[in-house]
DNA sequence: GCAAATTTGTTCGTATGTATT
DNA sequence: CAATACATACGAACAAATTTG
């Protein structure tokens, strides 16, 4: 009795997935069928069918069946620049810039907010605990798929100090950091970008259109820009679905994609 | 009729676990005692404690009980070298090279094979589809906690022209760079690192002790080398879970960790 | 070292609810 | 509205892993 016989019908049915015996998108049969085809249970088709679902094989729709996942052809989205473009900014300032597909990128209004400092934006911005906050928040979609929800903090000082258009929610088109630099001589000379990857929340499952269940894991990245000081001037947080997004990191002299 | 009553059990326990009123480690009541207490019968009690255990929350222990995570404090790898060193490659050869924790990283020995390239490595070093490749594979540790597993690719044709230990099990202390730059004069002039997100397979999840269902993700990098002309050199692929993992990427002029 | 007790894991049967066609 | 298919829930029994006495 080594292995369960769950697991026995779930990997039968792995292989056939793996052969594209059963292609992506195609219905397996109904737990019904499979329930007398494997002479089991219809619950213990059902925990095969859950042992595939959290492998990320299979999806089941209600009323309709359980169908093979179809994976997805990836965005692509390069987290460095160019070498020389670097210390500038320029206009490629969008944080995530390059993306595949060739479908235009839209960004929705964007939300401000101004906030007591949490925790984690205190310690990566190296403010004080008790300073303000303004966080820039926008929703991005690529064509009509949504494509990455990311929020920008700044301290309220610059906003304080002339950078008014901070706390308006209009895009800042030439990018906060040409503004940060005309306005106030804040110049950003680089960036460090930290890579996780963690479960959505409930928004993020909503927006991305995935299940709630820890199923599929997003990135989460955030970026901790530098003045010229070596101080931190903004942070910004990006997250997206890890089922559909590539990261590009370009180190040194390397051909175009 | 609204939520069901799992997800109510899970949600109640969820917010237990958030508020550390469950602190990480500790063990949950026993099934029994939840099904009691929450009037629901077992089965109802082990749905809810599945959807946790999907979302990372708990893990159950045969024989012992249901017990709250405890995130593991993340090892932190850099993808990205100071400027100017980046072309040489020098002595920083090692793929991923910053590694927290300031304790002893150790490689196993090396498995060499060579073999016909797989089809993704054809594309990716842009090779004909039937010539062979050297494969370097190592499994790599911190202390005693398996920390990557590591896949180098390079044409056959290095080790013809000269540079025979790619063949050799040991390992090439001053960096496969140096080598293939002292012995054929190819050069190394960058990199790009490609980051995506998957489920582990059999041997990862072994290697790495954990779950074999796909509730933790690994990241899966590849790091393809080129040469002065712009031509592909190697091909690295880098696995690590994705639960006890950072990223780093630094761009431009950016202050030391 | 072994046996008992405890705890989770597997499997069945059955009934009813909900979503889709 | 009816048929189909997955979702939730209960109860029961035995298996396997671990700890305790």
């Amino acid at each position: 009795m080594g292995t369960p016989m769950y697991r026995q019908i779930a990997d039968d049915l792995r292989a056939m997935i793996e052969s594209e015996e059963l292609a992506p998108g195609q219905q397996l049969q109904t737990e019904i069928e499979l329930r007398d085809q494997y002479g089991a249970s219809r619950n213990t088709v059902r925990d095969a069918i859950k042992w595939l679902t959290t492998l990320g094989l299979v999806e089941t729709r209600p009323g309709q069946g359980t169908f093979v996942v179809k994976k997805l052809d990836p965005f692509v989205t390069t987290l460095t620049r160019k070498e020389g473009e670097v210390a500038e900014g320029g206009q490629s300032t969008s944080y995530l810039s390059k993306v595949g597909h060739s479908l235009t990128p839209s960004t929705s209004a964007v939300r401000v907010e101004i906030q007591p400092a949490p925790e984690h934006v205190v310690t990566r911005l190296a403010i004080d605990p008790d300073t303000e906050v303004i966080s820039r928040h926008e929703q991005r979609h690529i064509g009509r798929t949504p494509y990455s929800l990311q929020t920008s903090f700044y301290p309220v000082e610059f906003a304080d100090r002339g950078a008014d258009r901070l706390r308006s929610s209009k895009n800042i088109e030439e990018g906060a950091v040409q503004y940060l630099r005309e306005k106030l001589g804040i110049k950003q000379v680089g960036y460090r970008d930290w890579i996780t990857v963690r479960v959505p929340n409930l928004i993020e499952a909503d927006f991305f259109k995935v299940p709630t269940d820890g199923r599929i894991a997003m990135y989460e990245t955030f970026r901790i820009a530098y003045d010229g000081n070596g101080n931190p001037m903004r942070l910004t947080v990006t997250v997206l679905p890890a089922d559909r997004n590539q990261l590009i990191v370009n180190v040194g002299d390397v051909p175009d994609l």
